[in-house]
DNA sequence: ATGAAAGCGCTAACAG
DNA sequence: CTGTTAGCGCTTTCAT
């Protein structure tokens, strides 16, 4: 075992003092060039490597951020993941992730470890969590920031979401557009209420019956049983809006495969995430889509800004209702 | 600004020693009940919170373990993710996470970063990454575990990997005996040569002309594209295996609307990964299923293992071919 | 531009 | 069981 090689070593071997050598790492100190060539010549030859735990001792902050995450196997979330990672190694900083099947059960006892990690920050990337998980981490001094694909009311903290009302009255509107009548609604428990008030609030303004409602558990299970109901009653919906893409893509097998409804004519669907598979000719489903990249620069921006120039506030990222087939009735 | 509070704090407040309040953190340490509650409530009291970093610092090691993805997008990572931080926030560790578009290029660049904070171990979970990223792990002392859906061959190092050759000859045993002749093969570049040689392999040993391939870059347009030529040919093959399940339902979709082939009956199909839509209705897909939950187990195994007593080796985990409609001839 | 020394916040022997 | 004393590996004044 080589023994392991510090600033102590290095400093040896170029025949500099510590100081030297830790210079010659930080970038923007006065070094003269010579030197600095020593150090990085010794240090190569020691396989130096300096030790960041140490130098986040003293600097107070780790360089770490943390992520918390809903769920890994959300598209939205991997997407989002993947865009962060990258662009903040860029910055020079690196994820500490979490993922929280329960987020309320498991606030007070994993995040505890992760704001002893000295965190600079925090992201927040949950459906839903508990408000309790917020007001800790803040107390921890820690800036927090809510990444959400749907909007939600947390007062006194940073949060970028997508639109929510605006949102289920622009789908709302795109069906009535298409000639649907008997709209419904597909949705999970826990979810942000705004984009069903959007829905819902823009059908009945126009004097539509107002949109079916039903809330389902498991994505997959849940979904098709939800279906199979919805579309056996005498009077049937002509559209149904489900809140994720899975959801919908379930709705359409059933629909197709069980009711042999032709989707687009017979039943509109859309989706929600506008997932990778959305665009396939065998959903070709119209689905919101969420401007992750927008997203993901204005939270790198929140990560990377100086803490006290943050304040509270709720930023809005627009996304875009792609209309594909499956609400087409030609 | 309430100032820092430290271990100094605590100790003045409760009237001990420092060493008493580091004590009090620690399990397995002697210290009374009186003092330590009387620690715990100064603590609480000044918003206490021990510092990781320092104490990384001490221990030499970060309670940190290092994974890089390759793609977080892909499920079978995405899920691999999901348990690991399960099970390792269980034993107290946490996951820095890199995810690596091109592994061979990010390698020099920022994995550099990952052995700077003393990371416990390193979990490569990547496709295809370059040997000199291993390397370079290696020579940093840390324990680097590699994590693969495709066998592969890398010296000196702890793989846990899918079966490799067995599967690819499972795969087209399962073809011939569903009658199949005609084999053809879809797989991306740069992934495992074992998988091939086995499918390749078996079905040449029954005297069946040996299976076209084809390597596909993009997935879905890729696999599109490939799809197409392949069943363009005069001789079409009669069954394909893709190495992965979005071009194995991309082949379907080809196959199906464009061609208007019974999937099952006149073009077999079988995918790779047993994604979560494998199983729904609309692809029905005999698909390659990862014992993902054991492997996951190994590799916490070997993650919190002693690294003096890890050696070299190769874990395979044998994995189940599902067998569904897309396989079925009748 | 460089070196010496004083810690960052905590743990790990030692004594007592 | 508890306190004292050294550091962990590095950054930072403060002199030189």
């Amino acid at each position: 075992m080589p023994k392991r090689v510090g600033l102590r070593e290095v400093a040896e071997l170029a025949n500099v003092s510590l100081a030297a050598v830790s210079r010659a790492y930080t970038p923007g100190t006065s070094i003269s060039e010579a030197t600095r060539e020593r150090v990085m010549q010794a240090a190569r030859k020691l396989g130096y490597r300096p030790n960041l735990l140490a130098r986040s001792l003293i600097k107070g902050k780790s360089g770490i951020i943390g992520v918390v995450m809903g769920n890994p196997r959300h598209p939205l979330f991997a997407v989002a993941l993947e865009a962060l990672s990258r662009r903040l190694s860029q910055a020079g900083k690196h994820i500490l992730i979490f993922t929280a099947e329960n987020p309320a059960h498991m606030a007070d006892v994993h995040v505890e470890d992760l704001l002893q990690y000295r965190v600079d920050a925090l992201l927040l990337m949950a459906a839903n969590l508990s408000s309790k998980l917020a007001e800790h981490c803040r107390e921890g001094g820690i800036p927090v920031i809510l990444f959400n694909r749907l909007a939600q009311k947390v007062p006194g903290m940073v949060t970028v979401t997508g639109a929510g009302r605006d949102i289920g009255q622009k789908i709302a509107t795109h069906l009535l557009q298409q000639g649907y009548r008997r709209l419904a609604y597909m949705d999970e428990p826990l979810s942000s209420r705004e984009l069903e008030s959007g829905f819902i609030g823009y059908a009945t303004s126009k004097g539509l019956p107002p949109p079916e409602r039903v809330l389902v558990h498991s994505q997959r299970e849940g979904a098709v049983v939800a279906a199979r109901t919805l579309l056996s009653q005498r009077r049937r919906p002509d559209a149904i809006f489900c809140v994720n893409d899975h959801m919908a893509m379930a709705t359409i097998e059933v629909a197709r495969d069980e009711f042999g409804l032709k989707i687009g004519r017979a039943l509109g669907v859309v989706g929600f995430d506008d997932s990778e598979q959305a665009s396939w000719p065998t959903w070709d489903l119209t689905t919101y889509s969420h401007p992750i990249d927008p997203m993901i620069e204005r939270i790198i921006d929140l990560l990377l800004q100086d803490p006290k120039e943050r304040h509270p506030s709720r930023i809005i990222v627009e996304g875009v209702l792609k209309c594909r087939g499956s609400t087409k009735r030609t």
